[in-house]
Parts: C-alpha cells; sequence; structure tokens
DNA sequence: AAGCCTATTCAAAGCGTTTTGAATTTCCCT
DNA sequence: AGGGAAATTCAAAACGCTTTGAATAGGCTT
C-alpha cells in the first residue's frame, strides 16, 4: 500500500494525509486523528527510500568496520558499542549503517557512502596516531564523530574518549604505591591511539614514583587471551621479573592470569594485576568484590554518547565540535595486592 | 553532482550513462570506457537512495538486534558473525542495516521494515525454540534465513546451523571413553534452540555410556564467565564432584578453569574442561596444542554462508528454503585427560 | 547513391515521498 | 446575506535514478 492509494482510500489527497503523518499544523485535528487511526488499522507506513529521496537525507548512521585483511581480528568491544549506538539512534528513528572494509579500500568506502548519500553521518573507530580519515572525512564534508581520539590531528573534530592517559597513570601509581616497582605493561597495538596514551600515563607514572621504565616490561599487540598469556608469560620470565600487570583489556587480563597460574604464582598474593575494564556484558567484571582490580569505563555508554553527539550534528544548525572525555573509576578487586617480600 | 549534470557534462543523454555504468549492452564500447572514466575520475556514483526506490530494492540486509530490556546482554559472538556477514554481502553490494528492538517491539520492527521496503531480506538471530518470529516473517512475505533452527517450527524455512546435537554427544562420549561417569553440563540458556539440541546431545551420550544423568550436573544460563565460574564451582562442591566440564562457550570455560583453580585443583590433572569453541578472533583457541579440547565451529563463517543463502534468496526467482548444516570439529588441547583414580 | 537493417542514443514516464503555491472551504463579523 | 480573513485541502513539481518505446546514426547491400 502507497501514499496514493491510501489517500484515495481515505478520499483525501495524498499532501492532507503526508502532513497529517508527519504532524504539521495545516491539518485540522479531526482528520489527523481519522488519517493516523486508519494508518495504523491497515499498517501503512511511508516508504523509507522514498521519503529519504524526497527529503535529501536518510535516517541511518554509517560504521565501517574495518578488516585488517588476513587477520580478521574483530574488536570485542564492537558488539557492546554498536548495541549502545543501535539504542541511541533508534529513540530517534536512525538506524545503523553497516560496511565493511579493508586498509585500501577505506577510503573508497567513504567516498561511496557520501556520493550514494546513504547515512546522515559516520562513527569513526578505533583511530590510530594521526588518523589520515580525519581529515579524509572532513574534506568530504561527512558528518562524523570519533570513538576515540588521534594524536597529531590538528584540526578541530568531534570526539568520545576516554581519559586513557590518566586512567593508566591512576593504576600505575595504585600499583606504585603498594609497593612495586617491577610493572608490565601489556598494551593494546601501538599504532592505536589509545595504546599510545595509556603508555604515555603509565610512564608518567613511573617518573612520578622514581621508578625506571624498562622495555622489557612493556609489551603491545592485539588485545587477545592468548597474547596477555604470552606478554605476562615473557614478563614472569625476565631475571627481575615482573610482580604487577596492568592489562589493556579483560581479555588479555585472563590471558595474564592463566601465565601467572601456569608459572605456579599466585593471584594476588605473588602478582598484582590491574585491567582496563570495557564493562562488556558478556565478560563483566562487577561481581562484589571484583573479580579483577581495574580502571572501568563502560564502552556502551561510549557507544550512545558517540550517537548523540552525531545526531546533535545531523539535525543542528551549525557544526559543532563537540567532545565528550569519559572518565574511568578505579575499582579495587582481588587481583591486587603489596608487592611480596622476598627472603 | 548527480545524472543530469553528470550526463550534461559528457553531452550525453542520463540513459546512456545509466546504462553504461550499470553495464547493459545497448551502448557502445567507446562510450562505455569514456563514461566509466570519466565517472572515476570525477567520482560520479549514483545516488543509492534514488536507485533503490527506482528499482524496488534496497542493497542491504536487516539484522535486528535483541536487546531483552534490562539485561542489556549483548551476544559475544555477534561481532565475529556481523562481520561474516558484512563482508559477504560487501561482495555483492550489500550493506548491513542493524536495527535494534526489545521483545516486545520486536514484531512492529519487523512490520516496519516491511511496510518501508528499507531491506531486501533479513537474518534472524539466536532462534528461541518454537520461535514465534519464524511464522511472523512468513506471514510479512520477508526474505529471511535463520542462524540456527527453531525445534517445533514446522513450516519450511530456510538456515544455517551447527550440528550441536552431534557436537555435543561427540564431546561427552569423549570424556566418558576416559572414563568420566559425573560430566557437567554448563549450557547456554534453556530457551534458546541450540542449548535444547546440545543438552538432548549430551543427555543421548550418557545414556549410551549408561550413565545415569543428574540434575545437579547440568546448568544453564547466559554465557558468561561468570555464570561459567558459578557454574563449576557448584558442581564441584557436590557430595560427588563432577570431574569433567562441558561448557557452551569458551568463555564459560574460562569461568569454569577459574572455578576449578578456585578449588584447587588442576587442569586436566584433576578436572577435565571441554568448551564449545565459537573461533572467535579475539578469544582464539588455535593455538597448538589448543588450550582447551573442544568441539569447533567457526561464526564468521556461518555469518558468511547465512548471507550467501539469503542473497541466493533475493536474487533467485522462487523462494528457495536451503538448509545448510555445518558440523563441528573435536580437536583435543590440554585441557582434558583420563578420570583421575581416587584412593 | 538509395534503401534497409542494426547498433546507438534519446525523451519521457515512472518509483513513492515531501513540499510549494494555489484553490477551496469554513468561520466570523457587519 | 455578503465579504474577508483564516483554516484546510489540493494539484503539481520536485528528489535522482531506471527503463520503455521512439528516434537517430551507422554500416551494408544492390
Amino acid at each position: 500500500m502507497n501514499l496514493k492509494e491510501f489517500s484515495n482510500f481515505l478520499g483525501l489527497s495524498p499532501t492532507t494525509v503526508s502532513r497529517a503523518l508527519s504532524g504539521y499544523p495545516e491539518v485540522s485535528e479531526k482528520t489527523r486523528r481519522k488519517v493516523s487511526e486508519a494508518a495504523r488499522i491497515h499498517g501503512y507506513q511511508p516508504n523509507l527510500r522514498a521519503r529519504a529521496l524526497a527529503l535529501g537525507r536518510s535516517y541511518s548512521i554509517g560504521h565501517v568496520l574495518s578488516s585488517s585483511n588476513g587477520n580478521e581480528l574483530v574488536n570485542p568491544i564492537f558488539g557492546d558499542f554498536i548495541s549502545g549506538a543501535a539504542e541511541a539512534g533508534a529513540a530517534k528513528g536512525y538506524s545503523i549503517n553497516l560496511t565493511i572494509a579493508d586498509q585500501s579500500s577505506e577510503e573508497s568506502v567513504f567516498r561511496k557512502l557520501k556520493a550514494q548519500g546513504s547515512v546522515a553521518g559516520i562513527i569513526l573507530q578505533s583511530p590510530k596516531v594521526h588518523d589520515q580519515r580525519i581529515e579524509l572525512l572532513k574534506e568530504l564534508g561527512l558528518k562524523f564523530v570519533v570513538h576515540g581520539r588521534s594524536s597529531g590531528v590538528s584540526i578541530p573534530y568531534s570526539w568520545v574518549d576516554v581519559n586513557n592517559h590518566r586512567a593508566f597513570e591512576q593504576a600505575t601509581t595504585f600499583l606504585a604505591h603498594m609497593g612495586h616497582r617491577r610493572i608490565g605493561l601489556i598494551n593494546g597495538c601501538q599504532d592505536f591511539d589509545f595504546a599510545h596514551r595509556r603508555l604515555n600515563g603509565y610512564l608518567r607514572a613511573l617518573r612520578a614514583a622514581r621508578i625506571e621504565p624498562h622495555s622489557d616490561l612493556q609489551t603491545s599487540g592485539d588485545m587477545t587471551e592468548a597474547n596477555g598469556y604470552a606478554a605476562a608469560k615473557a614478563m614472569l620470565g625476565l631475571e627481575s621479573p615482573a610482580t604487577a600487570f596492568l592489562a589493556a583489556s579483560v581479555m588479555s587480563a585472563i590471558g595474564a592470569r592463566r601465565a601467572i597460574h601456569d608459572s605456579g604464582l599466585e593471584l594476588p598474593g605473588d602478582v598484582s594485576l590491574i585491567a582496563y575494564d570495557d564493562d562488556l556484558s558478556y565478560l563483566s567484571n562487577r561481581q562484589s568484590p571484583p573479580i579483577f582490580t581495574a580502571v572501568r569505563s563502560s564502552v556502551r555508554e561510549a557507544g550512545e554518547k558517540a550517537v548523540n553527539l552525531l545526531m546533535s550534528q545531523i539535525e543542528g544548525k551549525q557544526v559543532r565540535n563537540d567532545q565528550v572525555l569519559l572518565e574511568t573509576e578505579l575499582v579495587v578487586g582481588t587481583s591486587t595486592g603489596p608487592r611480596k617480600r622476598v627472603g
């Protein structure tokens, strides 16, 4: 059933029906009621494609999932992030348009999204240090919000990020106060901006505590269980082994925990461990007390915030470069304790 | 730049340009080359919304993410599944349309997708036992493929599923052959069809091995680390404790592993553990030897297969009810061993 | 060079909305 | 009852594409 048929059936013009349904004031309350009642009963809904064409905009928010070719690593936070984003969008009638692109085709995907007009705006994920895509998106004139920031990009843009620097500085300091001086950092991939900031926060705290940083105690890589295991295992095997760890995700923390057990050590008796906790729904660390001492910030909430920012940009008149910095909370769980005195 | 401008610029009619770009035979090779060259240089791409309207179909595949209200649990397999789906879709120019709905609004979301014509077809996720949505989708005349099956639904429909029954039967038998007789099942939520089938596979193997099933040894719930821990902990505390576990996901297996260590037991010395492994990219169990003995099937592959099935249904003339049953492989890792003889 | 058939190209009519500007109705006032 | 303003309603023109049916150009044959 299309508008023409439906309005014929009602004995009204398409104009009136369209206006009645969109809530314009030029239509009498009586006919509006009649129309919306009939629409409900007969299940009439305006065709979204036609509507988008006439309106010149699509009620859809683009996400481009990047598949680093070959290595098809899906970010574990993706599910929770997108679910938050979808919910925030749904509240205003937006749905999510998901595309996938490898590094080489990403630019052309953005251009296509722009030319085809299939999205009203874009959420950019996992920015790298000096991420080229930000300038590209500005240049293309696409509206976007970045989940994260990109060090080295000087033009203004809109973002939602966690205070990663402060989070890792705080966590490192916490361990230092417990007497730990061999603190291993199991970081995410260095290319990513958030990993970069976390490293800086860690180094800053070490400096403040007058602890010499050691490259042996700093690793970075995919935030998988396996990598967490390998990194922790290596740092426990050093001549002067780590007595505490900072893991970039609960997933790597789980791997580290396995390495600790494998090495015949106890948590938190022999070794301490702090995780960065994205508060993922299927990997909850919200027991009381929490399993892992952690710096926590909900990635779902970040998804919601990012979409809300984007929508205010879409609906707003002027371009705004709103920025939201989320703080983490340090929650103390059962994985940390004072450094064990040897001998 | 739209078609009219672009064709004006080329000194050709919109008709010819449109045909040249869509590869119709009625246009000379010479002009086609000229047109596509110019399109590349000037970055012309047909507006997707207008195209969809004219063609009467959208190049988009719908996924409805269900947010069981309040409890916002995102399925951990979602990321990998959707990434496989997106990739298969992208190969044929389809993008993914993601909507979110809670249980109560799900039906109206389907109706809306149909009425608005915003998707060419739908992928239905995580079917329950006798899932109402299947009949609804048939009735609405939407094309769809189910990821999983639904026991109790008798009408024919298209699906991609793993042989869950066989997988759990095989895993249980494997443990029984190692001498285990107290085998705990840490299952997914019973409402879901896959959990139902897994339970049946487990029971069948027990029967074949002449082991009496015990309700103490069967739990079901969200496939989280926390639940895996709680379930295993309880079964290890029984008067006659479990000596082996089957976990419905690697995530619950990790929780179970923690419970085992917490109870002062060793893996696989004291207790054995088999996981169902979705082969998630960030939770890989592909080390050699694998950490967990597991029944494995890639959920990413399932995503690809489901979308391919859907697209053949969309593009094909007649409605086909293709069905794909994926088999799991049993990979032996370091988490299983013969039952420890006591005393 | 004329004639015919085929290979190209084009103008115009959709697709299902929204929206502009005009036409109609309604209502109130004198 | 008549006139004018305000409140409703409508016809027609976009939006940017595809596609049908008609028109033109091109290539052969005689």
